[in-house]
DNA sequence: ATGGGGGCCTGCCGGC
DNA sequence: TGCCGGCAGGCCCCCA
């Protein structure tokens, strides 16, 4: 799925069309997600005003005047669409229905928003606000990247001793919640250090810590710049072409200025590892 | 507790 | 053209 920036691009994209907004109306077209989808949750939604939209690593939140919130996971294939209203100087259309259109919710002054997620690893979920970060999903993640708590101490501390792999440490959204495989993999090259390489072995690995959100800003950077261009986007909300280092650039040359090696691609815990065999050990 | 692997789904792409 | 294997950015669960 999108990880951390691309979750937060589209809850940037859908504020205008959610935020404040009523939802007047609610399509749930199946019983379920990834897992069942909450009990009546049409009837739920309707009538609700959107208050806020926040994000909690890779998961949208949305707090309803009923003092619910819906909890929105995009899983790997999750899209947001967003018609009906105005962006920047170009009016959306609503679209024509789409395979996998699995929610679709109707806001006030004609806003709408449709999810569609083909391979169905999304969820969404309904709960109480006021005890939001009870939650399941929630309540046994890290802290976020980009979020204070998560400094240099706090990551050397976690990682010391550890005898998994740093791609793997990095992944455990229990560690720090919101990276994925791409910005793993983009952190590891950026600090020279190979994915194999054993947590507890990294010296001064609290120097992942501003690497980490260098690297996360970035792609949030260029994740709004993709958003300003409304022309291309379409509406559509989800994966954004970012230039990768490393990701998916297996047998292309390495960027670093003076190396001469080729991306590697090796297989952890049953994920693709990108990474330059001669910048990074 | 830690680490590794399987499974959930569908779609796409390359090779034969 | 059709079939088949491999691959995909997440995350839960089970096992050793």
């Amino acid at each position: 799925m999108p990880e951390l920036p691309e979750v937060e691009t589209v809850r940037r994209g859908l504020l205008p069309a959610m935020e404040g907004r009523v939802i007047e109306r609610a399509e749930v077209n199946r019983p379920d997600l990834r897992w069942p989808l909450p009990v009546n949750m049409a009837e739920r939604l309707t009538g609700k005003r959107v208050l806020a939209l926040r994000r909690r690593s890779k998961y949208l939140l949305a707090d309803l005047s009923s003092g619910e919130t819906l909890l929105i996971h995009l899983g790997m294939s999750g899209r947001m669409l967003v018609s009906g209203i105005t962006l920047g100087q170009f009016f959306h259309d609503h679209p024509a229905p789409e395979k996998h259109d699995h929610v679709v919710l109707h806001l006030s002054d004609g806003a709408r928003v449709t999810f569609n997620d083909a391979r169905r690893f999304g969820a969404m979920d309904l709960l109480l606000t006021a005890t939001a970060e009870d939650h399941p999903l929630l309540a046994e993640i890290g802290p976020e990247p980009l979020g204070n708590t998560f400094d240099e101490p706090y990551l050397a501390a976690r990682l010391q001793g550890r005898n998994t792999p740093i791609k793997s440490a990095l992944l455990d959204q229990h560690l720090v919640a919101g990276l994925g495989n791409i910005y793993v993999c983009e952190t590891l090259y950026r600090a020279r250090i190979a994915p194999t390489r054993r947590a507890g072995s990294i010296e001064n690995s609290g120097a992942l810590v501003p690497i980490i959100r260098e690297v996360l800003a970035e792609a949030i950077e260029a994740g709004g710049s993709s958003l300003k261009d409304y022309r291309r986007t379409d509406g559509e909300l989800g994966y954004f072409q970012k230039a990768f280092a490393v990701y998916g650039r297996e047998g292309q040359p390495c960027l670093t200025p003076g190396c001469t090696a080729t991306i590697a691609r090796i297989v952890q815990s049953g994920r693709s590892s990108f990474f330059c065999p001669t910048c990074q050990s």
